[in-house]
DNA sequence: CTGTTAGCGCGTTCAA
DNA sequence: TTGAACGCGCTAACAG
């Protein structure tokens, strides 16, 4: 039923070596031998078997790639980087979502690895000792994204968090904004949290200008909490002429929320956040967002 | 270095017959023996193969699926749903985007072949010759999702275009509008273009309402498409009371420019489409979208 | 430049 | 209930 190597050797007459040469570019083929085997691939339509090769070479050009959801934006535009590199390297990816669900990760981690990818890209929360275990069972390398592990042994790739917040509350200064407020994530979370807003207090101090406790807000990265966070600044007594959002969707629902008070945006308040999703190109006023170039990040490395 | 089944079997003083039964849960094997093959499996930290798995059993467990692009929120969300069930079963998905580009279609459908998919999910455009010349080289079921061959030969899944637009249409009917306007895709694209303009007509047709040539725009789905659409309708001697957008984007683009023209969003003008991305929901005044549950496409079938 | 020969790690008869 | 032996389709020395 289906055509090997064997068979594309009979009929060109040559040993199956020479059809392994010339199907894998080996220049030691003399032209003319390269050219029967080509015909008779053609004849015979003779297509690799990939598994039988990755069992011969212990190579599978096949990356793992696990990501919380697919579904996200920000993680869709990740994975999406990430399969551009891999293709142009002629690897494949195999995708799974975990919901950032620890069980979930480790599973389809072994998984992963049972499948022989020749590299695994984790993205995720994160990083435990379980984590850390599955990995050290397999020699293949793994990176993580958007994530790190404790010790920060594990090589991994990311934006720099700190600095793009940095820049956006720098680009708030030099329209001559002096109160700005943020409205952060959570200060547990390393990345989309702490980082972000280190990089907010760096653009005060280096421009002088004073932190006050008042004029940050915690949300949790969703729409609502971005209105509750306004709403909080617009009650305040002297508020803030601009507003740093950690993210997008919050930045919509300061928006929102400041147009609901009858104001304007940009005139009243400004605000700039630092995603770069597509909904944010098409809310209006227009919110200026500091490209965050995410599919540029799931460029940088991964693995292979 | 890397631990195989024959080395667990002789750990645990079984053959290699006994250890691949105790693995794939093949029930002849004496209680006790597993005991002691599982031991030796837990002691040597023995993962099975496979690859050579595969190479034996001819199946990998694995369907490749080919996507326009997964940075689109709409794919994404189909992604998401195929790999749930993908997963419920115990499979993996190797996922490839295609941007439309038929040549690199049918690149990534070889490629996929060649490294032996169980199935392959196939999300496209239009289905050429050349694809069902791709698809005959191999034995692997093939299903194709939001698309069709000419023939109707090769199974689909996609959802009902016609009827999501006939329903979306008639909500507004229902709520007492009569001139009801459409911002339609292309008509030659099938299923968002032609299939739901047909939605449009038939909805007007079970009502009673009269079809006008003038009340029909066509949009290349885009944001600027929708603005420039629903300018066209504004300027019109009797503007619709109601607009049925083909899509979420081109129905935020409408909404704003009714906006932009001092216009109130539903009072002079009510907006609906048949999407359901994410930025939908974000968006004022508030969009109403006919659920497509596009997840729930994604998890019909999967050639599996 | 080309052919021969071993495996790669595992599933699967077929006997026992 | 278990084991021996073969083969899946291909790559990788090695020899010539």
């Amino acid at each position: 039923m289906t055509v090997t190597i064997y068979d594309v050797a009979r009929e060109a007459g040559v040993s199956m070596a020479t059809v392994s040469r010339v199907v894998n570019n080996n220049p030691n083929v003399k032209p003319q031998t390269r050219k029967k085997v080509y015909e008779a691939i053609e004849r015979l339509g003779y297509r690799p078997n990939a598994v039988a090769r990755g069992l011969a070479s212990k190579k599978t050009t096949t990356v793992g790639v696990v990501i919380p959801d697919i579904a996200n934006a920000l993680y869709a535009e990740v994975a999406r980087g990430i399969e551009d590199i891999a293709n142009m390297y002629h690897y494949n990816i195999i995708l799974t979502n975990s919901d950032k669900r620890q069980e979930k990760e480790i599973r389809v981690i072994n998984t992963l690895l049972e499948k022989q990818v020749d590299g695994l890209l984790f993205m995720g929360g994160a990083v435990t000792d379980e984590h850390i275990q599955a990995f050290k069972t397999s020699n293949v390398p793994i990176v993580l994204c958007a994530t790190k592990d404790e010790n920060g042994n594990i090589p991994s790739v990311d934006i720099d968090h700190e600095a793009a917040a940095f820049d956006a509350v720098n680009q708030l200064i030099s329209e001559g904004h002096e109160s700005i407020a943020m409205i952060s994530g959570t200060l547990e979370d390393p990345a989309n949290g702490y980082a972000r807003f280190q990089g907010y207090k760096r653009a005060l101090e280096t421009a002088g200008l004073p932190y006050r406790e008042e004029y940050v807000r915690i949300g949790n990265y969703k729409y609502e909490s971005g209105i509750e966070a306004m709403q909080y600044f617009l009650e305040l007594p002297t508020r803030p002429t601009a507003v740093f959002s950690a993210t997008d969707e919050m930045a919509i629902g300061a928006i929102h929320c400041i147009q609901d008070n009858g104001l304007n945006v940009p005139e009243d308040v400004s605000v700039i956040s630092v995603d770069n999703s597509r909904a944010s190109s098409m809310v209006r006023p227009t919110l200026t967002t500091v490209a965050q170039r995410c599919t540029t990040s799931g460029r940088s490395r991964c693995g292979c």
